[in-house]
DNA sequence: CCGCAAAACTAACCTACGGCAATCTCATTC
DNA sequence: GAATGAGATTGCCGTAGGTTAGTTTTGCGG
């Protein structure tokens, strides 16, 4: 977000708490009203949008360092639900602190950049479950958690830990968790990509964003991370 | 958005031009450098992503009243295309006057939300593709379509004018025309529901709502829209 | 009123993915 | 080290939706 360290500090200092919150917990409910948005520290945290039989569609995934839920401060109420993958901590912000901090200007406007980006995500999402197929689904998000975690030092740009189970992938990419194995065994006969127990190995990197159509632009990352 | 007459006004006046666009135009590229951004005020426009074969994917589309790109403003290029979709016409809003509307706190807390609504119903349509079958998505769509025009009085909540093309449609649904066909003729035969040149008459609401999972809150409205 | 293009529609065939039903492999706990 | 349970894995079969290759309708300019 390119904060500059006055301005990570006045966030740091509004800060309330810190949370625990263990894996696989729903944090906040759709409709819920929030007097508060939430920072992750470590762990990941993701949205979710459940159908009427309680099969969930990720919309977002949530890494270190990424506010989950800013956008409550202005909406109030969220139209999905926010849980843990993992085991997390988060930072509490109240509202009311970010009420504050939004008297700076130049904060107000970063602040705002930082949930544009999220919409950003949300697009190459929507092209990926509309465009792609299951194989190139999982290809560019694999491209985009590889090309975002090396953005927070997480990823050496092939490997890194990555704690989702294969029934999180497909609920990820809208496919069933039998097919995200089928896929992922392909992946690995194929030698492009192993994707095994918490922890990623990309073996192809330039095939899987071709597979996957994936292109970092919209992560708005600095240059220097090629 | 719930403007006020004075903020109304305010926006009316930082337009600097309105443009016309024909039919099925594209407005602005990806990657290209704005300097303003654009408000419907009449036609439809929407932001399409498209893959390396040049199919393209909606990631949103924008009716009468909607700012199409105020998120330009912040980030200053996007990864998306905006292109038209029937003639249109859009006011023009330089970005160095929207700097000067944002002093204003209360209105720069609107903008803000306003994009975090167009967030809001990226996750709405990510849920669509996700979850849905293409007869849900379809239902999904129209339900969302008709909520919103009806926000504006384009549609008195069974029937209303929408400009488009069968594959417009898949293209905004993730399937192909030819299945996209298919759909509108099973609706149509099944009593469901009219979809025929640039005219859509619902024809059991509550069906339609319940085959699509679709639940207007993301939207926002006012409780009175019912 | 004709000619043309774009859109709508149809049919026949094919495949990617879903659904179901097992089995297998761990890691955890007592 | 047996018991438990979550996750991974596999096979089989059914179907929603894609592909290809048309034909028909609609709307529009001349």
């Amino acid at each position: 977000m390119m904060l500059d360290p006055a301005e990570h500090a006045a966030i740091e200092k509004a800060v309330s708490e810190i949370k625990i919150v263990p894996a696989r917990t729903v944090m906040v409910e759709a409709g819920e009203t929030l007097r508060h948005s939430a920072l992750v520290i470590d762990g990941l945290m993701g949205r979710t949008i459940s159908d009427r039989d309680g099969l969930r569609q990720f919309v977002g995934l949530h890494l270190p360092g990424d506010f989950v839920d800013l956008h409550s401060y202005a909406l109030s109420q969220l139209e999905h639900d926010i849980a843990s993958v993992t085991h997390a901590r988060v930072a509490i912000v109240p509202h009311d602190r970010i009420h504050a901090l939004v008297a700076d200007t130049t904060l107000a406007r970063k602040l705002w950049f930082a949930t544009l980006l999220d919409a950003a995500m949300h697009r190459a999402w929507l092209f990926r479950l509309g465009r792609l197929d299951a194989m190139g689904r999982v290809a560019h998000f694999l491209c985009e958690t590889n090309a975002r975690l090396r953005a927070v030092g997480l990823s050496d740009g092939r490997r890194f830990a990555l704690d989702l189970t294969q029934n999180d992938l497909a609920e990820i990419c809208g496919v069933t968790s039998i097919h995200m194995n089928r896929i992922l065994r392909q992946l690995r006969e194929e030698g492009l990509c192993v994707v095994r127990s918490s922890h990623v190995e990309i073996l192809r990197p330039d095939w899987l964003a071709a597979r996957g159509q994936f292109d970092a632009s919209y992560l708005y990352l600095d240059p220097d991370a090629a």
